[in-house]
DNA sequence: CGCGAATGATCCATAAATAGATCGCAATAG
DNA sequence: CTATTGCGATCTATTTATGGATCATTCGCG
């Protein structure tokens, strides 16, 4: 019984959905590979890596990061060992926080 | 006619997705949301901010980044004003690059 | 303690994503 | 110019994700 169709989007969201796309073209095109090539080596199909590279909402976000790291991007500008130790810190970090209890008060919307 | 079942997943984007997901649990404990209130704000379900939380590579991108954009976070780092302005020059420069050509599978250098 | 609420997990029906094939167009090489 | 090939789009069958409900557990607070 899933909702009929439209998603909220924030502007921001959409907008680097549109850039990480952009950025994974601008770096197959540099290694000068092919749609065909990089989606077999990211094991999915040409059609989803287009879609991927227009920046699709709907694409699974385990494809996206899959075919980005595959051509050398760097999420949240970390290499392997960096990202790894923050993960693990920032794991450490959350089971010291309390969860959340109901509040009346109204939480802060606008960045 | 999709393939069997699993996907290839470099460390990489398990790492990754892995951290995203906590930093935006991190992120909605610091403003004391309950996931049902996130989940509720951000147009999905309980569930499925569950799974984002906990790095589920499934899930569609877009809920992803919706919900990181609702909590404050800043993917690449960037504001919306500066994110749009690179997403844009991107796009420029994007034209300019050739599609690919097929290289040759090996130089054939023994004989 | 004990109550109330958040969380985590599971199940099911349905909507959506994905693979794979195919077409036309455009661009690049020869 | 022609030939070749990447690319973008569309269609269909199938797999998968998602929403919504529910249940048990754990946590936070008086």
């Amino acid at each position: 019984m899933a909702k009929p169709l439209t998603r909220a989007t924030t502007r921001y969201a959409a907008e680097a959905l549109s850039y990480l796309g952009r950025l994974i073209r601008e770096a197959r095109l540099a290694r000068k590979e092919t749609l065909a090539d990089l989606a077999e080596r990211a094991g999915i199909s040409r059609g989803l890596l287009q879609r991927i590279e227009a920046g699709d909402p709907g694409c699974s976000i385990g494809a996206v990061f899959e075919t980005a790291a595959l051509v050398g991007i760097r999420l949240f500008d970390l290499d392997q060992k960096t990202l790894a130790a923050n993960n693990e810190a920032l794991a450490g970090k959350l089971v010291l926080i309390p969860r959340a209890r109901p509040t009346k008060a109204k939480v802060n919307d606008d960045f």
